[in-house]
DNA sequence: AATGCCCTTGCAATCGTTTGCATGTGACGC
DNA sequence: GCGTCACATGCAAACGATTGCAAGGGCATT
């Protein structure tokens, strides 16, 4: 009724808090009726579309920053289909432990919540205990995020290889497997072991001993890594002197302890994680055992601990800064509708004092 | 036109995948025309709404599941005004770095995310670097989740407080200010750090450093201890030997430099966290300084790391397991529109080699 | 056989935005 | 003075689920 005059009013107004006559949430309608326009020009100048003129777009911009009013993100992603939503999936599925407790995974999480925030996108954290038969569709289904980023394959290989054949925003850490078709960011594992086992030998090592659970793809292409170096060097990996050992300190230090108890004789250990390694170090001087003078340890990661621990840990270092940042770039390329390949990142031995 | 016949048909080839008649994503009304129901039947069938028969509900289900149908969560978050999500939100206002870089805080948000997972809800992970006058009420109005948890107040207690006025689901860690008007769960930092000067008092040290930048609460009440406790012994801090190192290694490590550098003389430092604690054994050692024959070092939080370091780190435990639990605890509650009180959490002085 | 009741099911409105299309207004040129 | 055009704005239909209300059908009771 009172037309478009209405709006100079509010305007004036607005230099004095103009108390909104809401009681509840502020919508976008209400910003609408305190401006004197409808609910599109508000959409549409929030959005900062020139199909709005310059002025009238800050008036309303500055009316609606005033009134604290913030879009609802639950309608936005329903009407525009997109919700500007990452997802960071933590597989868990034969890990011992129902905690993200590997500081490798957390650190990894920590440098992609970093570029994913930097690419203005949420971060929604994902942590799949125990994972049944299609926990990975029903998480894509849902469409709660716009792409995913998986750390680590765990042993949801197949699950993964079969959602990448109908769904393409998805990147996974882990190790490269012959067969896979979904889109990987990782060291070459056979590689980094190799260059860990070769290091033991030069150092005179004989009864190489390897710890590590290898159903997950990355511990299995240690694994290979491990026997190939042994192999290459003459020497042979003896059945006895591998432990399946998992990526917890406390599973890790059981098993390094029932290889000690074991009798079996060993000069040196690989472990599949920097985890291991320390926990296998701790269970090892438990009986007298020093490193490296009785036993050399290797591990594999190079999380902070290493540089920290006692004696400090040689282990494989993995650039995670890049690697983070090279997943979140192939992401967002795939978001984009680009079909990318998976790309390897570097892996180098850092000699300290445990060999 | 064919009537509800069509649900014999329908469910006789599900028996051997009846193949949707979809092109892209399937939606509630797309199982409702496979089931020759209405969507109103779907939506109570898949929620287990009794006002539908148990078998026909089954059916329903069973559909649903084989052609891969999963809820849409933006339209039910936008029906349903609610999310089923937690926002976890680590402030960075005066942070040095941008990176998620202490352990503490990870560890911690993986014990959050652990706990509310536990609760059938998602984690949000908002990082919020150098915030800005209303972030705060720009997350909450966005309602991407029903409640928020922040790790650590940053320089943003006032923020905090004046949110918590209008916005009841919120549980904050980190130190109790007495005008906090919001939930906070976190140790009495005040007792943590006495008991830890009481200590390198007790060990016959006088010259006792701080190491932490007051600015953030938690710092701040350490640094109110440590000055009481020295005052309760009749000593005092002398301002040349407090230093405001931030959270992360590069900084302390320069902190602790210019600390040295500086000429005062000193034979204890009580630093604000581990993560500067270990960077100051760092930087003693490096100028020939002995952990703990010259300078004894007592660090908090109890990270990971201190128990590896070396010296291990004598330093403040916090319980911090019992406190995301207690954090999201409090927080459901208050999501049930509960009013709940402030926490706090058990901390003890962990001695270890470092004085 | 008629009435009433309950059980089952569907209609249609709603959540808060975005956006294609249509309409209204003013200015300008002939 | 009128037609034309561009610019500014609003109407209304989506997006996909949930749910109060109402109606249909079957059965039992009188």
């Amino acid at each position: 009724m009172k037309g478009p005059t209405h709006l100079v009013d509010e305007l004036t107004m607005s230099e004095t808090v103009p108390v909104p006559p809401v009681k509840g949430r502020l919508k976008m309608s209400d910003v609408a009726r305190m401006a004197g326009v409808s609910t599109s020009t508000v959409s549409r100048a929030l959005a900062g579309n020139p199909l709005i003129p310059k002025t009238l777009r800050d008036e309303i911009t500055a009316l609606a920053a005033e009134a604290g009013y913030v879009v609802d993100q639950s309608a936005r992603s329903l009407r525009l289909r997109k919700t500007n939503t990452v997802a960071v999936v933590i597989p868990l599925g034969h890990e011992a432990s129902q905690l993200i407790s590997d500081p490798f995974f957390l650190e990894m999480l920590g440098r992609l919540a970093d570029e994913i925030t930097t690419r203005n996108h949420a971060v929604l954290l994902i942590k799949e205990i125990d994972p049944q038969a299609g926990w990975l569709d029903r998480i894509i289904q849902s469409h709660r995020a716009d792409g995913l980023l998986v750390i680590g394959q765990s042993n949801q290989h197949e699950a993964l290889n079969a959602a990448a054949v109908q769904y393409r925003p998805m990147v996974v850490w882990g190790g490269h497997l012959p067969d896979s078709s979904y889109c990987v960011v990782g060291v070459n594992n056979i590689e980094g072991a190799k260059q860990a086992v070769d290091h033991l030998i030069a150092q005179g090592r004989t009864r190489i001993a390897f710890l590590g659970e290898p159903s997950a793809p990355e511990v299995g292409l240690r694994r290979l890594g491990y026997e190939q170096a042994l192999s290459d060097a003459g020497l042979v990996a003896p059945p006895e002197l591998s432990a399946p050992a998992h990526f917890t300190t406390a599973n890790a230090y059981e098993a390094a302890k029932a290889l000690i108890d074991s009798g079996a004789r060993f000069d040196a250990i690989f472990a599949a994680s920097d985890v291991i390694a320390i926990a296998a170090i701790r269970a090892l001087s438990e009986v007298g055992l020093r490193t490296p003078e009785d036993v050399s340890v290797v591990g594999f990661d190079d999380i902070a601990i290493a540089r920290q621990s006692l004696p400090p840990l040689t282990t494989i270092h993995q650039d995670l800064e890049g690697g983070a940042k090279q997943m979140v770039d192939l992401l967002f390329r795939r978001m984009d509708g680009e079909d990318t390949l998976s790309c390897t990142i570097a892996a180098d031995l850092i000699r300290r004092g445990s060999s």
